[in-house]
RNA sequence: GGGAGAGUGUCCCGAGUGGCAAAGGGGGCGGACUGUAAAUCCGCUGGCUUACGCCUUCGUAGGUUCGAGUCCUACCUCUCCCA
């Protein structure tokens, strides 16, 4: 495992971080002497990047922990364009304004895991609308468009199968890899940047630039890739009944994104220990050598370091204790959800159907009743099984607050106010 | 500009002869079994309603019909072929 003489491979090969990578030696000669600049795109597309985005945030942490500096790049510019990696329709136009609103939602995520300043080794944040906006159409085609080969984008991945598949792409999109090549190219010119990474859907983008660096003069450029994130049984990973596993609490609360990680697959556990935390490998090793129920350790440990590094130490432990409280001694967490409700209501007597849409529990009344029926409601962990039923004071616990629950994981309190 | 085809339950795919709240998957949710796991089995998966039932849904707008996802007309969007 120890085959690279960077600290930077060796890390990012013993955490399972790589995939492919365009020229190992060279690479791992660079990393070596701590000369690899690198950077890794993320484009605007939503208010919060996700968990698929964390993991090349976190190759970026390992860059800059072993003496290399790595670069965040706002794709400002290239979202104005839209990839069309992976995707089987053109991906809606997004107007100026709301890029600039996710671009600005999005920025501050990374100093959780990089260290921003003006040394050697800090991490700087760029833009590529900065360039790319400036450009000029005919000298573009002139400089840049001459090296790009039509033949060749034909034969990619990202238009290929979507010609193959007779599913139309615009010439927009077609130049969406024109765009990122330029990037590495002008990166590489401005920042010394010799290196790109990127999910492994990026390989053929990251690629044309490694090439474009080649023609237009550049020092040898790099790629390297991550493997797509995949659950042990196959499927996508981030994605959850609200949606993807983001990254900003305000759209994913430390709670949930710890509860995430706490119910994640026994096959997987290992895997995104290496991947999401920064314990060392031997503290990993040990956990990994748990078996059976007591695996459950180990995912408790994977959800509290993740959430550590994500939300910070103590949103991490509140979030263990609360599911601690919950789960394991069945007792009433101050420290769940909370939604209030006026005591006038309560008072007056409140209908259970009306009160489990009220904490967001179930999105209607017949979806209520439907899961009475199935006995998925609890008021104080006592099942529903009348769907006439209504919550007074009387309802209240000791604590004050009325305890509503879904299936065995979602909990809401009702707190009178 | 001409020709051919397609748009179905706001998660996705996808059947659909004029009687359809609309087959079947996948996904999701809930239950059982467990370890807040996986696998398996069962139930649910448009809104309102205690309920009979009412309302809203098949690209959009009209029309024919007792009755339209299904037939007709116009329009919109997309794909392919020709120019």
């Amino acid at each position: 495992m120890t085959a690279f003489k960077s600290d930077f491979l060796n890390i990012l090969s013993e955490r399972g971080f790589i995939h492919q990578c365009s020229d190992f030696e060279g690479l791992d000669a660079l990393a070596a002497r701590g000369e690899a600049i690198a950077y890794v795109g993320y484009d605007c597309t939503a208010p919060s990047l996700h968990i698929g985005n964390y993991l090349t945030m976190m190759m970026l942490h390992w860059l800059q922990a072993s003496g290399n500096k790595p670069i965040t790049l706002m794709g400002g510019g290239t979202t104005m364009v839209g990839d069309p990696s992976g995707k089987d329709e053109s991906r809606a136009i997004r107007s100026i304004a709301e890029i600039e609103a996710n671009k600005a939602s999005i920025r501050g995520v990374f100093s959780k895991v990089l260290r921003y300043g003006a040394g050697p080794t800090d991490a700087i944040m760029l833009d590529n609308a900065e360039w790319l906006t400036k450009l000029n159409w005919i000298e573009m085609l002139r400089d840049v468009g001459r090296h790009f080969s039509v033949n060749r984008m034909l034969t990619m991945d990202s238009v290929r199968l979507r010609l193959e598949r007779e599913q139309e792409m615009s010439f927009i999109e077609f130049n969406y890899m024109v765009c990122q090549a330029y990037d590495f190219v002008e990166l590489a010119r401005r920042t010394g940047c010799r290196l790109q990474m990127g999910g492994s859907d990026q390989w053929g983008n990251i690629v044309n630039g490694v090439d474009l660096g080649r023609r237009m003069g550049t020092p040898p450029l790099f790629a390297l890739t991550t493997p797509l994130l995949t659950t042990a049984s196959g499927a996508k990973m981030g994605k959850t009944a609200q949606g993807a596993v983001w990254l900003n609490a305000d759209q994913f609360s430390p709670y949930d994104f710890w509860q995430y990680w706490r119910n994640v697959e026994d096959a997987d556990v290992v895997k995104f220990l290496k991947l999401f935390t920064v314990l060392p490998m031997a503290e990993i090793e040990k956990l990994g050598a748990l078996k059976g129920s007591e695996i459950n350790e180990a995912k408790k440990a994977l959800a509290t370091e993740a959430t550590a590094l994500l939300h910070g130490r103590e949103a991490a432990n509140t979030a263990a204790e609360t599911a601690r409280q919950t789960f394991e001694e069945g007792a009433i967490a101050e420290t769940l959800p909370t939604v209030e409700i006026s005591s006038g209501e309560l008072e007056a007597g409140a209908g259970v159907l009306t009160l489990f849409v009220k904490a967001g529990l179930v999105a209607s009344n017949g979806e209520a009743r439907r899961q009475i029926k199935g006995g998925g409601l609890r008021v104080n962990d006592t099942a529903v099984t009348d769907e006439k039923m209504v919550l007074t004071r009387s309802s209240l616990t000791p604590e004050g607050v009325i305890k509503l629950s879904m299936g065995k994981k979602k909990h809401v309190l009702l707190k009178p106010a």
